[in-house]
RNA sequence: GGGGUGGUAGCUCAAUUUGGUUAGAGCACCGGCCUGUCACGCCGGAGGUUGCGAGUUCAAGCCUCGUCUAUCCCGCCA
């Protein structure tokens, strides 16, 4: 037994207790005479306390010690004097005075500053994650993996006590068509073969369904080889569920009922409850993005009409051309200066917007611009009037294909919103995106895709759309939930009647040796019973980290990739011996340096 | 694949108008002093191929080109 306690027990109630303590060593603070160390562990920090009067031994040992070295000690818990308390610390009334030490182990110097009191400051990622396991040695990314341990605790009670069965599906699968770049295996049983790493378990949970499971989940491994962000890793896992014989709605309100009862228990909050929703269509127009972030208004008006019929040739030919004009009022913008309205320039033309055109309101309501002789005094006042600009606020306008126009707009907004401090990170709003488009056309591709997945049922009442060939009206029974403009999950109702799905297979270009190639088991599952069903996964890295603050969902996965996919810490990918590669039948063909 | 930013001591950063003594500071480290500190304090010390390679120049951390690498973004991510 090398502990009684752990460094965070300990209490006023334990004074005059003998108790052994084991950790590392946070920090030393020799005073010459008295040594005080602080000595931390997973649960807290505890102070030790090293008197050359009570043990002049012991007090030696102690003076060897550095920063991570690795003790155990025994002694008696004390209160401590008068005003030495330390707030800071949840045993900060206490100290142990110390009998016995052993030094279990030594610590070369640390190349992290584990014990960094300033949370904020990190070193570069490479450094953190060449040494990832003294990063996480630092308490508060130790909180952010507990923190998602005790989510996914929350998570599994949850899908139990609602009748879900927590099911495996395998992770060497079959690699399929569309989506992302599989992360590939090669079988070394059947040269020549690949396994493709899920990018979900998709296919499985519907076969599952369609074995009469009636309601799965899973805490699924995916894998997805696109290039990363701080929000992407290759490997990443979802919250992966499906239910039988439920429409769109009952998913969606199952997942109120599980942002309340499990987020809302986790993080010790209340969430709306049912949670709002927004169509695609609303969200693109006013928000310009399918994941609003709602903590802020900054509300994008369609002004096409009254923008394109004026003098301003650009603003006129666009709408010739069946563009949009989208504007907003930035509330108390008008004195952004110069250089910032050229950086928002520079900001949307990454998102193809060609221009940014943009006036102020002055005091009197009056409106100034430079490209006021381009329309007359009602014209720019029924602009300003029509995106619910007055005094002291700035107008931005974008012109270009309703698609640029929406999504430039959009990242504008978010510009504007950052800029003037208006994301508070406390403040959390929730939405559901129902009534996605079916399709979208891929100019890389030169073909309509799915937007969702291609097992995605059309919307009832635009199924002979879709049927008839108008890709681009046709919308899909898929949703998204939204938080703080962070997708945190999607999902849909998924086509079951095998027609529709061979339908669907056609529509995306795929003929029918391809899809009995590439489908033919899934299309073939689908003639023998299957029951309606729908679902939704579930980002739960990306959940922890948007519901946490943060952006990178890095700081909470225990071993993440860095930007180029690799580990800095154990140097994978790496090269493997050729006789690996025979084994496997593959031969490299390198790109020349 | 493309663009932005960065790479200087173990770490975080600095180094004046394109350049001008021996490249600095804080933390960490090592030594000394200090008996109630808690980011202890005080004194001293050590520590540098300025990512790498060329080039321009009397002179390069600084300018130019190439290259590597990290990061953020676009494309991509059903």
């Amino acid at each position: 037994m090398k502990r009684t306690h752990s460094c965070g027990a300990l209490r006023l109630e334990d004074v005059g207790k003998t108790v052994s303590l084991a950790g590392w060593v946070d920090r030393r603070r020799d005073l010459g005479g008295v040594i005080f160390v602080d000595l931390r562990d997973k649960y807290g920090k505890t102070q030790v306390v090293f008197d050359p009067e009570r043990n002049q031994e012991v007090h030696q040992i102690a003076d060897q010690l550095r920063n991570e070295y690795v003790i155990t000690v025994t002694g008696v818990v004390q209160k401590r004097p008068e005003g030495m308390e330390n707030d800071k610390l949840s045993t900060g009334k206490i100290d142990v005075k110390i009998d016995k030490i052993e030094i279990l182990n030594t610590a070369e110097t640390s190349p992290l500053a584990i014990n960094d009191p300033k949370e904020e400051s990190r070193e570069n990622d490479d450094l953190r994650l060449r040494y990832r396991y003294l990063d996480l040695r630092r308490p508060w990314i130790q909180k952010n993996l507990i923190l998602k341990s005790r989510f996914l605790k929350e998570v599994h009670n949850f899908f139990h006590e609602n009748g879900f069965e927590d099911i495996e599906t395998p992770v060497l699968c079959k690699s399929t068509p569309e989506g992302a770049r599989d992360y590939l295996v090669p079988s070394r049983v059947n040269p020549g073969r690949f396994y493709a790493l899920p990018q979900s378990p998709q296919q499985y949970k519907q076969l599952l369904m369609i074995a009469g499971m009636d309601r799965y989940y899973q805490i699924a491994k995916c894998f997805r080889d696109e290039d990363l962000r701080a929000d992407r890793q290759p490997e990443f896992t979802q919250i992966d569920v499906e239910m039988s014989f439920v429409d769109q709605n009952d998913v969606m309100e199952l997942f109120d009922r599980f942002v309340t009862e499990v987020m809302g228990k986790v993080w010790d909050f209340t969430p709306p409850s049912p949670i709002r929703r927004m169509t695609y269509a609303e969200a693109m127009l006013k928000y310009g993005s399918d994941k609003p972030d709602l903590r802020f208004d900054l509300e994008i008006k369609d002004v096409t009409e009254l923008a394109g019929n004026t003098g301003f040739g650009v603003f006129n030919s666009v709408m010739k051309a069946g563009g949009k004009i989208r504007g907003l009022a930035a509330k108390g913008c008008v004195d952004f200066t110069r250089k910032q309205i050229d950086d928002l320039t520079a900001h949307v033309a990454r998102y193809g917007a060609k221009g940014l055109v943009w006036m102020r309101v002055k005091e009197n309501d009056e409106v100034e611009t430079q490209v006021g002789k381009f329309f007359t005094v009602d014209q720019l006042n029924a602009l300003r009037d029509a995106v619910g600009a007055s005094a002291s606020d700035m107008m931005f306008f974008i012109a270009g294909s309703e698609k640029v126009a929406a999504t430039a707009m959009g990242q504008l907004r978010l510009e504007i919103a950052r800029i003037k401090g208006l994301m508070n990170p406390s403040v959390r709003e929730f939405v559901w995106i129902t009534e996605f488009p079916m399709f979208e056309y891929s100019e890389t591709e030169g073909r309509y895709m799915s937007m969702h997945h291609p097992f995605t049922s059309p919307m009832p009442e635009h199924l002979e759309m879709m049927l008839s060939g108008n890709l681009k009206d046709c919308n899909a029974q898929a949703y998204d939930l939204v938080l703080n403009g962070v997708e945190i999950g999607g999902g849909s109702v998924r086509i079951h009647k095998p027609d529709v799905q061979e339908k669907v297979f056609r529509l995306l270009g795929l003929n029918e040796e391809q899809v009995k190639e590439k489908f033919g088991f899934f299309v073939d599952a689908f003639k023998f019973g299957a029951p309606p069903h729908g679902g939704l996964a579930f980002g739960l890295d990306r959940v922890v980290a948007t519901m946490e603050g943060f952006e990178s969902i890095r700081d909470f996965i225990a071993f993440p990739k860095n930007t180029s996919a690799s580990s800095p810490m154990d140097q994978s990918p790496s090269e493997v011996d050729l006789t690996q590669l025979q084994d496997i039948h593959i031969s490299l063909n390198l790109p020349k340096k």
